[in-house]
RNA sequence: GGGCGCAUAGCUCAGUUUGGUUAGAGCGCAGCCCUGAUAAGGCUGAGGUCCUUGGUUCGAGUCCAAGUGCGCCCA
């Protein structure tokens, strides 16, 4: 016997129960041991960053990880079931330094980066357990490392008590050095979650890296960055915004000579005067229209930008400050001159004409600092081999400064004087500029600030000092090139903690040459990009086509350590190192420091000790301090996580993956670029076989949400306050290439959440807990899920009434046959069948919105059609001999069962719910426990009917029209009405209609269906021209045709709707009329109201005669006292009697007449007249409002 | 600046490949209806310069051109 099943669905609840089953049962592990070497499904898991719990954005790419992959093992795929973890870079060290309040690079050498890199391991070990119990909760199936495991490893990895006893996924205990165990987190034997922090990871990349090398891919070039030198680091950016300050610097006009125009000069100016040793090259703005002006005291001709002439420098901040309150003009600093005044006050000036800045482009000009030994060394400070015997001195002309990535020039007019001093080694858009121009770098200081070698009397002096710039003024004044010199306030950058001044400084960076990128390409073209509408592909092979070198190298402490290693005294000479088996070879023949490095994970700054030889020089290397690229560390795990160096026989099982599933915005030059280029590099193959790419979870009106502002939803908060099948629903129905609007936290409105653990009032991480609220997820639990589940109440507490016994609808032998099944349970099988076709189609093309569509619609036809139209045959009296019944009740048993095995993968609790009373409980013998261990379910031919299928669809839509005419003509449908006559294009259509003509009664409340040839006698027809086979025939007579259409006789046109064709005049042109040249459709008649739709016309006679008027006003009655009924909570057996008062005649007939009837429908013992009573409630029947109470008998 | 894409109901979006008659759906709104499983559901209605202008055509939301606005990618 079935449980009783409440009609409030409880889902929360529901889901708890649920996973506590799973817990118990096992049944995750009984899945994996059923499909165990099977043929495999690859699945690979792109690392999410575990840094901070997770939020609702990314459940969205989770229930698409597990949906697929339950879907391909309820068919039978054995699945590795391995989620990732990204771990190593920057997002990581910035939340460390925020629990550590360490807020620069140079404090965190003095903090240790032993414990720095500690400290990061165990954050991200901490928020990998928190994650996995998150994904738990969404009901993420994968093999998961024990969140205690996880934390007990947290509190011992750095500590002095590092030894930890934990207990890995597979059951193993194991007790060692927690930093040992950290490392090999994830590997074949322990199972559970990769980590890009391990060092089969980590070595893993080094092969790659190796392979670059070993192809010449590998190159040392420069970046230019913000530095301290007093730090003796570099800052990130987020630094640099953070550091910015307004000071005052002195900022000056300098003129370079034009070579070969004599005493003309390019006037230019900076706020940097340092940096005037390394110019290399002057920019202007082609578009820029510049003047050629004459100063009258030394006849020298100047160029510069028009507008600037006039322009009055910062008048905006001298009156306005410069953006915030504390940033005013500062005292005792004047108003700026403009140029015109600076140079009247030299003797005046005069113009001589103007021109755009293209005409300038290509002069040569010769350098303020031309005689220092640096313009003078080939390839630039430091010597680019790339670049030849190019000198500073010998790149000195105008360029074209370009335009930046909002398609803003470069160089404006306004500040300065629209020529910009580009000196590659000293600033970041200049260094951009230089590449881009091949121009040399010429890179001044080293990394304490002070001018290298190479520069005269600059040798050794700070850039920040304030007597530089005074140095530059008396050298540029003795070489008569200095024009003036002000005070300049403006927005700097600061060490946002010592409030030291910053310079821009050029830093060794490496890269990977990527000219190889039409290896990249072929694999891109191997790849199914989906969705289709993104163009995946196409993007993809845009990126590799326009990107540039790759940049991996990265001045920080937690991360990979590229294993590259440099002479020591010969900076040139460098090598890479593919393992660290080949670094110990290396280490221990001539090297030092592995002693020291040993048992250590492969990481700053334990790595840092190991020093190799050497063979050219003798010399010893040492590694660079830069740790790697993140990116890397996710691209390489379709080789480091499916065992390419430890097992290459399992990896050719597993890859190519069959998926990869993420939230693409970003990663076509992420990490879809890293895992394709380390593939092409590695195999020259693609690393998985499709890719399945979705948008953004946005707040309610489309805009992100934020954790700062509080409307970050967190994922606890939505699933405990909406439901997580709910939530999967929303996410697996969502169009991926579009931005889900999922709804709103109301941040301060505080509640409280009912876990299984008790209520829960904050996050693990303290924050508050608060309402969120979701429209898309109130519509599916609305629309869906609760029909869903008041259609298996509705089956099962009827089932209970009747003592069904479940083994009579789920043995085969005491079916009774399909074929012999009324037309509506053959129909809703029917509809069955496509809806398993549609699922497996669907989740094979990972394609989860067209399965969700089809099942939200099969779910609403079986709640709505089926169900409502067969109750009566399932709260019938019992009587064993009843076949209609036990049919009804095998059909929808049958597609209950069904639809959870199909729903499984997208709404694993509630199906396993339903399962669990349906199957589960009553065969206890069955060794599927859950509904997961099920196969999933394959069409059978024999059932579907795509014949009847249309036909239900074709008496649906006449029953439509039959509401529709309803409604236009004010009868409500419980007022019965004398006939309906229909007609139609085909004898297919008039048979189908024919066949379903009870249903079609009984639905729309009428007395008689009759089908016609014609409904001529009751509808006027009206003509109109089919302009898609009259146009090419009649061109610019079209319009006259439908004229006449509208006014020719009706009986020249009838002949058409007989397949007939007609001829008609058109001015003065017999024009001939085939049936498919018009199109006919109905217009009012009287008496009847009529409709037509696709070839079906349908007229409903209006005429009420008395005799339906009483029944009509019956069927009120007894609608208003189930209505009663209900109001009382009786239960569905109660009898009843029932007590009304009314004068109204017709009302009493009815009563009189339909007494028999009222009865049976109410259960009424009675139905008395009597004066209204004091639990009389008044109700409508018909126009009339009577009173109206019911008793309990 | 280059490339790509988008612009249709109050909101979110189909429809444009292959031109055709009255431009659809969901949500929201209003009204009506149904209901002895259903916190459900059904029907009807109001609501549109299909971004603008010009062109091709018998006919343009759809094709072409120019413009405007927005988004994404690149440098």
């Amino acid at each position: 016997m079935f449980d009783p099943v409440s009609t409030d669905a409880e889902f929360v609840r529901g889901e708890h129960q649920i996973l506590k089953f799973w817990d118990a049962a096992q049944v995750f592990a009984k899945l994996r041991q059923q499909n165990a070497g099977k043929k495999p499904w690859s699945f690979l898991d792109g690392p999410i960053t575990a840094n901070n719990p997770m939020g609702v954005h990314h459940a969205w790419g989770r229930t698409y990880k597990d949906a697929y992959q339950r879907y391909f093992a309820m068919t039978g795929r054995e699945l590795r079931y391995q989620n990732g973890f990204d771990c190593q870079g920057l997002w990581v060290e910035v939340e460390v330094e925020k629990e550590l309040k360490l807020g620069t690079k140079k404090s965190v050498e003095e903090f240790g980066i032993d414990r720095f890199v500690q400290a990061c391991k165990r954050r991200v070990l901490t928020f990998a357990a928190r994650q996995t119990e998150q994904s738990q909760r969404l009901g993420y199936w994968t093999e998961w490392d024990l969140p205690e495991t996880l934390r007990a490893l947290a509190a011992r990895v750095g500590t002095l008590n590092p030894t930890a006893a934990v207990t890995m996924p597979r059951g193993q205990k194991v007790v060692a050095p927690a930093e040992e165990i950290v490392a090999k987190l994830g590997n074949s034997d322990w199972g559970g979650s990769y980590f890009t922090f391990s060092t089969e990871n980590n070595e893993t990349i080094w092969t790659f890296l190796k392979k670059c090398h070993t192809r010449g891919m590998i190159y040392r070039g420069h970046d230019v960055m913000p530095w301290s030198g007093r730090g003796g680091s570099a800052y990130s950016q987020m630094e640099v915004v953070e550091g910015r300050k307004l000071t005052t610097h002195k900022s000056v006009f300098v003129r370079f000579p034009l070579r070969g125009r004599e005493n003309e000069f390019l006037l230019v100016w900076t706020t940097t005067p340092w940096t005037l040793s390394s110019n290399v090259a002057a920019a202007v703005n082609p578009q820029l229209e510049y003047v050629k002006l004459q100063a009258k005291r030394d006849g020298a001709t100047y160029y510069f930008a028009k507008e600037n002439l006039e322009f009055q420098r910062l008048a905006k901040e001298f009156k306005e400050g410069f953006g915030r309150p504390e940033w005013t003009w500062p005292k005792g600093v004047g108003k700026l001159k403009s140029l015109a005044q600076i140079f009247k006050e030299q003797g005046g000036y005069e113009i001589l004409g103007t021109l755009t800045g293209a005409e300038m482009v290509g002069w040569e000009y010769d350098g303020p600092f031309d005689d220092l030994p640096a313009q003078s060394a080939p390839g630039g400070v430091p010597q680019d081999d790339r670049l030849g015997a190019k000198t500073g001195k010998s790149c000195h002309r105008i360029v074209d400064g370009g335009r930046d990535s909002e398609g803003k020039a470069t160089v404006v007019a306004g500040e300065g004087t629209g020529i910009v001093h580009i000196a590659p080694g000293c600033g970041d858009i200049d260094h951009k500029l230089g590449q881009a121009l091949g121009l040399v770098a010429i890179a001044p200081l080293a990394s304490d600030g002070r001018f290298v070698e190479g520069f005269g009397p600059f040798v050794g002096r700070e850039a920040i000092d304030p007597a530089t710039p005074e140095l530059v003024f008396e050298l540029l004044r003795g070489k008569g090139l200095l024009v003036a010199v002000e005070e300049y306030p403006h927005i700097y950058p600061h060490c946002w903690r010592t409030g030291e001044e910053l310079v821009f400084r050029m830093v060794d960076e490496w890269f990977i040459d990527m000219q190889w990128r039409d290896e990249i390409k072929e694999v891109v073209k191997q790849i199914t990009w989906l969705p289709e509408s993104i163009n995946g592909q196409e993007r993809e092979l845009e990126w590799l086509s326009n990107m540039g070198n790759w940049m991996i190298s990265k001045k920080r402490f937690w991360g990979l350590a590229l294993p590259i290693w440099v002479d020591e005294k010969d900076d040139k000479q460098f090598e890479v190192i593919g393992s660290l088996a080949e670094l110990k070879e290396r280490a221990q023949n001539g090297g030092e420091g592995w002693e020291e490095f040993e048992g250590h994970t492969p990481h700053r700054p334990w790595i840092d000790k190991v020093k190799i030889r050497n063979p050219k020089t003798g010399n010893l290397m040492s590694r660079i301090p830069d740790v790697g690229n993140p990116w890397l560390d996710a691209g390489i795990v379709p080789f480091s996580t499916l065992y390419f160096n430890t097992d290459r026989e399992a990896w050719k099982k597993w890859y190519p993956a069959d998926l990869v599933t993420e939230c693409f915005p970003g990663q076509f030059r992420n990490w879809f670029y890293a895992m394709l280029s380390m593939a092409a590099m590695m195999d020259n193959s693609p690393p998985f076989k499709t890719l399945l790419g979705h948008r953004l979870v946005m707040d309610e009106t489309g805009k992100p949400m934020h954790k700062s502002d509080g409307t970050a939803i967190w994922f606890e908060e939505a699933a405990e306050q909406l439901g997580v099948d709910t939530l999967r629903w929303m996410y697996l129905a969502q169009n991926p290439a579009a931005d889900l609007r999922f709804g709103k936290r109301t941040n301060g409105k505080h509640v409280t959440l009912e876990t299984e653990n008790g209520p829960v009032n904050e996050t693990a991480e303290g924050v508050p807990t608060c309402e969120v609220t979701s429209k898309p997820a109130d519509d599916i639990r609305r629309q869906i899920l609760i029909p869903l589940w008041n259609s298996y109440a509705f089956f099962v507490n009827y089932a209970r009434a009747d003592q069904v016994e479940p083994a009579s609808l789920a043995d085969p032998a005491r079916q009774v046959p399909v074929a012999e099944r009324p037309e509506i349970d053959r129909w809703v099988l029917a509809n069955l069948q496509e809806l398993i076709a549609t699922a497996n189609r669907e989740m094979q093309a990972f394609n989860a919105p067209a399965l969700m569509k089809e099942a939200a619609r099969f779910i609403d036809d079986l709640s709505n059609w089926y169900i409502r139209r067969n109750r009566r045959r399932f709260w019938r009296a019992r009587d064993t001999g009843d076949r209609d019944k036990l049919a009804a009740y095998q059909t929808l048993y049958t597609v209950l069962v069904t639809l959870t095995k199909l729903l499984a993968p997208a709404i694993p609790f509630i199906t396993e719910r339903m399962y669990a009373n349906l199957v589960r409980a009553q065969f206890p013998n069955d060794p599927k426990v859950s509904v997961h261990l099920c196969e999933y379910p394959q069409p059978d031919a024999t059932q579907a009917d795509p014949a009847l299928s249309h036909r239900m669809e074709l008496a649906q839509r006449v029953v439509r029209l039959g509401h529709g005419l309803r409604e236009q003509s004010g009868q409500r449908v419980r007022q019965p009405l004398p006939e309906l006559r229909f007609a139609c294009a085909t004898a297919e259509q008039r048979a189908a209609i024919e066949s379903l003509g009870d249903v079609i009664l009984d639905e729309l409340n009428v007395k008689k269906i009759t089908g016609c040839e014609n409904l001529d006698d009751i509808v006027k027809y009206s003509f109109k021209p089919n302009l898609k086979t009259l146009g090419p025939k009649h061109g610019k007579l079209l319009g006259k045709i439908g004229q006449a259409l509208t006014t020719v006789e009706m009986a020249t046109l009838a002949p058409l709707r007989r397949g007939e064709t007609v001829s008609v005049t058109v001015d003065g042109i017999h024009v001939s009329l085939s049936p498919e040249d018009v199109l006919i459709s109905t217009q009012q008649a009287a008496a009847w109201a009529s409709a037509d739709e696709e070839g079906v016309q349908i007229a409903l006679s209006t005429e009420v005669t008395p005799e339906l008027k009483l029944e009509g006003l019956a069927r009120d009655f007894v609608r208003q006292v189930q209505q009663l009924r209900k109001d009382a909570d009786l239960a569905i057996s109660d009898r009843i009697r029932v007590f009304y008062d009314t004068s109204d005649a017709e009302t009493l007939q009815a009563i009189r007449d339909w007494s028999d009837y009222i009865r049976n429908e109410t259960l009424a013992d009675s139905v008395t007249q009597q004066l209204a009573s004091l639990g009389a409630k008044p109700a409508m029947v018909g126009d009339n409002e009577i009173p109206l109470w019911i008793e309990r008998v």
